[in-house]
DNA sequence: CTGTATACTATCCATATGGATAGGATAGGG
DNA sequence: CCCTATCCTATCCATATGGATAGTATACAG
């Protein structure tokens, strides 16, 4: 988002200061244009620095993304995986639960709309990058996702119609992209999806289509 | 998807089929790689040509962008518009109606999952292309379908506490992604997302969630 | 004060890009 | 048969790219 309004002023030599704002710099730019389109003299432009600095500090263009795509995915992780608790509340076809975790899944979205971006920009095509990274971070968790909603199919919290493979891109796709798009959004109906009311409202909505309350609880 | 094997043989001049041939390449290149990242070198080495060809046809790489994108969204149009009877029927409540278009919506984005890989790749960050495109294809459409929600959701058809803004992103989303994101649903989970088997389990899905047939109908 | 490792910049290079231009082939009218 | 408009290729150009390399400055150990 700035170019150069960081919040601390910089002292003469901090390599880990440095190494972080690049990771942001590198993020905003490459969730905004893609790794092939996004250029290392842009990333370090947002930074006030040469281009040289990428290369010293991350080598190449390369390790650069999977760096990102590192911090991404963890900072999820940290904000919403589900406990060794819910979980097992989940599997018991804990409902509240389900609209809990669902809601913070929302609001993360919200709040990093550069995750989903960066990762739809390299899945449309196929690529080693692709490949790579999602063996690392997302391949082993969608697995166990698959088998919840297999368990949660059985203690009908999920219609029994529904295919599993699907269910996954449904409700991610459904709790990213008003977000993700949030450029076409306003483009198309002048709704600013990152606004506070906005996002409130989504989470209501997701929650009413993905896991309703219904009246005979 | 094809480089040479185009199914007649090409006769020495032809331009309509030329052109035809570079909005085909075009689409798929603009599709995989975002507007940026593909070259018109890249576009015009799928057909075997020259690049001096595109300048020929299409002038410059941001007027044959926006051929494809109009080619894209008449296709789309003379695919799943409702016509006037269809319409009026839903406005009444018509849940079968609903689903039937549902399952036509959810074969188009099957059968052409470069319209949402394309207009994805616009849709992440600002533009000015984007702003045009959006304009011209989905502004005006949208804004009927924001109304036409608000008509569904006072018949019941749709939950009363949806976010209309929400919902349009939601079941667009829903409908696209696994087919738009299919390299990467193959490579998390190994699934074919394009088979058939996959297209009709998915609109499945889609009806379970968003219309689903209720016991006391 | 000296030296050395670390952080960083300036500059260079091969390559690839979008676009321009000039020229070649071919069909179809005269 | 020639001639011209149309379709198309080969080639050139300025620019921008990722990466390499050499050099500068600073901190800090001795």
């Amino acid at each position: 988002m700035s170019t150069k309004p960081l919040t601390a002023p910089r002292k003469p030599k901090d390599p880990d200061r440095t190494r972080a704002d690049i990771l942001q710099a590198a993020l905003e730019e490459f969730a905004a244009r893609g790794f092939e389109a996004a250029t290392v003299r842009d990333i370090a432009a947002r930074i006030g620095m040469s281009h040289g600095m990428i290369r010293y500090h991350y080598e190449t263009k390369e390790k650069l993304w999977f760096a990102a795509v590192e911090f991404l995915f963890d900072r999820l992780h940290r904000a919403v995986a589900l406990d060794r608790e819910e979980l097992a509340s989940l599997e018991d076809g804990d409902t509240d639960v389900y609209r809990r975790w669902l809601r913070r899944y929302v609001r993360y979205c919200a709040d990093h709309p550069e995750h989903a971006r960066m990762m739809i920009q390299e899945s449309v095509a196929p690529s080693d990058r692709l490949k790579t990274a999602m063996h690392e971070h997302v391949r082993e968790g969608h697995q166990g996702v698959l088998r919840m909603i297999e368990g949660m199919k059985e203690n009908g919290v999920i219609p029994a119609s529904v295919q599993p493979e699907s269910y996954i891109y449904i409700l991610s796709g459904a709790c990213q992209n008003l977000f993700a798009l949030a450029p076409e959004v306003n483009c198309v109906l002048g709704y600013d999806a990152l606004s506070e009311d906005a996002i409130e409202a989504h989470a209501d909505t997701i929650v009413a289509l993905f896991c309703p309350e219904r009246e005979e609880d």
